[in-house]
DNA sequence: CCTAGTACGTA
DNA sequence: CGTACGTACTAGGT
């Protein structure tokens, strides 16, 4: 271990703004004007979404806005808009601006979106009724000054000149947006031969055509600069008019009207009355997460990465966008960490683990620790010394010593792999955004830090400036410092992330649902689940097999061999060679998925297709199978991870491999079910299912009395429902009637219309329609749920389960129909899917409790969103079975608002193989 | 090599 | 024109 270091303030470069001595710098920008240059700058028809919507206006204006930061460095920004067309000037002079052109179609509509983008850029808007844009800015620009403020003003308006001084640059608009001419004294002075102050005057005399101001006729700039000169100014001028010689001068007579008009016109008003002040505008962090999904909305895709590498908050070269990492950092001494810590017992303490999170074969290879006042350590535990290592150990296995980690479960596996198991985690930043934020895909440490913390973390900036080797020591310390800075981050997180949980009442869902589960998936994960890797062998060959007869005779057919796996090649077999009716539209032509072709087939009876199914079939069983063979770890088992911070509705995920969707449906598919199976010294599998869990909260949520009576009848359920609909007695109803039944209810809780449920059911639209009609006729009170639920959501913002998740759908105010449609649909699933995920959730810690208070040695393995796997012990079969069906039918206990009002039936199999285990 | 689109497995 | 996922493949861009 290095020596004993002293602290190393530790600054990344996120270069603060004005630096002390340096005045600040206001940039002023006239939006409608920018925004319509950028407009005719650039063409509309290259720059549009896919759904037609033009973006030329807003790509100009916010590429412009992009340049203005990185090349000004401004540390107050605001924009100014004009508040209508009706100004105080327009009722001096009717014809005022008159003379424009009604502003073009595909121009309306993007000042609204570049307000938006704005918005999420924290800069302000400013607009004031009756005034227009230059005013705001002639005012923001003269309080500035006074206040010592250097002053940029970006406009295409060349009355704003007058502002012009040593203080005040105009920004001036040459070419596009892209090109601005820097209008500064001298600048102004050698265009026009006067001072900025006297610009008015000039353009008073010479008129403004933009503005519908006639000038004097055959009165030039040049002329008009000389007369200023000459009278002093436009009022010496109009004081002397009868001396003005020649015709000119006959002409100036003429017009002394209209040139008092203009002058009176063209003075911009510097004593606004605004909200914000100049010191109101400094430069805040963005909301960089809704301005990266605007970009998207744009469909900037390809120009958004160019766009974000200007701006400063990525590049870190920028305005104060974002803070510095602020720590110290402690290399700590042989032997020190005891005492480190010891100095910190009781404090919960931020944790960075760096190595590798896999479930199976997990390591660390260094850790930091940060804590609460500011000061951070980290080791190399690859050079850890002995009585730093057990000082850590005892630490990290302490459950009374509180902890704060990003990611809990991917720590856990690395440090378990490495001999240092953790306990006592209070706090997961990763968990707690996921609830705040559950429709994010990703919750990357380094974007909370922005988005929470406005931190930069720099993480990756040695790496990308390409001196990372120059900078790296030998003994790791650069990563160490960069591991502190996580370490600090995840700490100071946990506050941030803590308040904003307070607030949507998620405390108790980490606290006491998600936090816990993190234990209990790991060691899922780290057990994993036996394989029978002979027997999928052999299935693999099998299928093969399959695959390769269904293609010789898919190709025999046909007469020629075709990629079977292209339905680019199968389109032009099926519609161009074979002349086949044409099947449901897609975006690449005609689709040819499975229903469509067992579709096609029952018209054609075509061998084609049915050798073409076949091969569908065996080729997707094949790839299954192989995909496990893949997976199965050194120790002959399969070790999912399951995500539990993707789903948005609450659900786990499981990826590589994903084992929540290994087919049943099919006997074929069931076969590879044969091949998950007890692993040595146990007795057996055991699965355990919910029956019907998201109708049986329908039933709850809804409190239709129908429903309920339904699940406590004890009666099947399709059944019931379907004699309560058809009006026939229960054993009455065909198994047609059933289905149709079992579909629609389904169906409801996806939000299913009446159209989906004709494709469905092959049966007409008004059929349909009917039997949703039968359906709410008696059972009402789901019909008022679900149009309840979704008002409840548009009002409040979110859904919620019966533990209190939420999940947020702005989209239900959308303008767009689509947009609205789906949230809506979402609006209707999410409390019913959600809250089956947390009951299932209740029900594993309550069984995994179980297991270890009474200390068994049968062990969770799988969960599949309403069934659990266990590998029962000898001997512990019937006592594990009556613990699981304790623990299921308890969780709906656990619920916000009291128990559940229906039962929760368990279903419960047992067998050597997951196949003979299902019931 | 990456992304979009298609298809399909589960609850 | 029914929710929630993950994976694998082709095709077309790079």
């Amino acid at each position: 271990m290095a020596d004993r270091l002293a602290p190393v303030s530790d600054a990344l470069p996120a270069v603060p703004p004005a630096t002390p001595g340096t005045p600040a710098r206001l940039l002023l920008i006239d939006g409608h004007s920018m925004a319509y240059r950028a407009f005719f700058a650039l063409p509309v028809d290259k720059f549009a979404t896919s759904a037609g919507e033009p973006t030329n206006a807003v790509f100009g204006f916010f590429s412009m806005i992009a340049n203005l930061l990185r090349d000004e460095q401004p540390t107050h920004v605001a924009v100014a808009f004009d508040a209508g067309r009706t100004t105080f000037r327009t009722e001096v002079y009717e014809a005022y601006k008159g003379n424009r052109n009604a502003t073009p179609a595909p121009f309306k509509g993007q000042v609204a979106v570049i307000e938006r983008v704005l918005e999420t850029m924290h800069i302000p808007s400013l607009t004031k009724p009756q005034f227009e844009a230059d005013d705001i800015l002639a005012t923001l620009s003269v309080q500035a000054r006074a206040q010592g403020m250097q002053v940029l003003i970006c406009t295409g308006d060349r009355d704003a000149f007058q502002l012009v001084n040593e203080d005040v640059t105009v920004l001036y608009p040459v070419k596009g947006v892209s090109e601005l001419a820097r209008m500064t004294p001298a600048a102004v002075e050698a265009k026009y031969g006067l001072p900025p102050e006297r610009y008015p005057d000039l353009a008073a005399l010479v008129g403004e055509s933009s503005d519908n101001l006639p000038g004097i006729p055959g009165v030039g700039p040049k002329t008009a600069a000389k007369w200023i000169q000459q009278f002093d100014g436009l009022e010496g001028i109009l004081a002397a008019a009868d001396k003005v010689p020649g015709k000119a001068g006959e002409s100036l007579r003429e017009n002394l009207e209209q040139v008092r008009l203009n002058r009176q016109l063209n003075a911009l008003i510097t004593d606004l009355e605004l909200p914000l002040g100049p010191e109101d505008l400094a430069v805040r962090p963005w909301d960089r997460a809704a301005l990266h999904a605007i970009l998207e909305e744009l469909e900037f895709r390809a120009i958004r990465d160019r766009l974000f590498a200007m701006l400063p908050d990525e590049s870190g070269t920028g305005p104060d966008i974002v803070e510095a990492a602020q720590i110290d950092h402690t290399v700590l001494g042989a032997g020190e960490l005891g005492a480190w810590l010891e100095a910190r017992a009781g404090r919960p303490l931020g944790i960075d683990v760096r190595g590798s999170g896999a479930p199976a074969n997990g390591d660390a290879w260094g850790i930091a620790l940060a804590g609460p006042d500011g000061q951070a350590a980290s080791f190399d535990l690859a050079e850890i010394l002995p009585p730093d290592e057990s000082a850590l150990a005892a630490w990290l296995a302490d459950p009374a010593a509180p902890k704060i980690v990003h990611a809990s479960k991917e720590a856990w596996h690395a440090l378990v792999g490495r001999g240092l198991p953790i306990a006592g985690v209070v706090f997961d930043t990763e968990l707690a955004a996921y609830l705040c934020q559950p429709d994010r895909r990703a919750y990357d440490l380094t974007d909370l830090a922005i988005g929470y913390l406005h931190r930069e973390l720099g993480a990756d900036e040695a790496a990308s400036s390409g001196q990372g080797a120059l900078d790296l020591e030998l003994d790791g310390t650069d990563e160490g410092r960069r591991a502190a800075v996580r370490a600090a981050a995840v700490r100071d997180l946990a506050d941030v992330l803590g308040g904003e949980l307070a607030d949507r009442g998620a405390t108790d869902l980490l606290e006491n649902l998600e936090l816990p589960l993190v234990d209990v998936l790991a060691r899922m994960e780290r057990t994993g689940i036996a394989i029978d890797s002979d027997y999928l062998s052999g299935l693999e060959k099998s299928f093969d097999a399959q695959v390769q007869n269904a293609a010789a005779e898919a190709y025999a057919v046909i007469g020629r061999e075709v990629n079977l796996g292209s339905p680019k090649q199968l389109q032009e077999v099926l519609f161009d060679q074979l002349g086949m009716p044409k099947t449901k539209r897609i975006k690449t032509g005609y689709t040819t998925d499975a229903a469509a072709l067992t579709d096609l087939f029952a018209r054609t009876q075509h061998p084609f297709l049915e050798h073409l199914l076949a091969h569908r079939d065996a080729i997707r069983l094949r790839q299954t199978v192989e995909g496990l063979l893949r997976s199965v770890a050194t120790d002959g088992r399969i070790h999912t991870t399951f995500q539990q911070t993707i789903a948005a509705t609450g659900r786990l995920s499981s990826v590589d491999p994903n084992l929540q969707n290994i087919p049943i449906r099919t006997e074929a598919g069931r076969q590879i079910r044969r091949a998950f199976v007890v692993g040595d010294g146990y007795e057996t599998l055991l699965t355990a299912d919910y029956s019907q869990i998201e109708m049986r909260i329908m039933a709850h949520l809804s409190g239709d009395e129908g429903l309920i009576e339904a699940f406590r009848s004890g009666e099947d359920l399709h059944s019931y429902v379907g004699s309560r609909v058809f009006g026939v007695p229960t054993d009455e109803v065909t198994p047609a009637m059933r289905s149709k039944i079992k579909a629609m209810s389904y169906g409801l809780a996806y939000g299913l219309s009446s159209y989906g449920l004709s494709q469905q059911l092959s049966i007409e639209v008004s059929e349909a329609a009917a039997l949703m009609q039968d359906y709410f006729s008696r059972f009402g009170g789901v019909r008022d749920y679900l149009t309840g639920v979704v008002d409840v959501a548009r009002q409040t913002g979110y859904t919620a389960t019966i533990l209190g998740r939420r999940r947020y759908l702005p989209d239900l105010t959308s303008d767009n129909r689509q947009r609205r449609d789906m949230a809506e649909r979402m609006a209707l699933n999410a409390p019913i899917q959600g809250s089956a995920a947390d009951l299932i959730k209740v029900a594993m810690l309550g069984v995994d409790r179980e297991l270890t208070r009474r200390g068994l040695g049968s062990r969770l393995l799988l969960q599949v969103h309403d069934e659990l796997v266990l590998e029962v012990a000898p001997g512990e079969r019937d006592e594990v079975e009556a613990l699981v069906r304790e623990q299921m039918g308890a969780a709906g206990d656990a619920a916000k608002d009291g128990p559940l009002d229906v039962p929760l039936d368990v279903t419960v199999g047992v067998g050597g193989s997951w196949h003979d285990a299902a019931h």
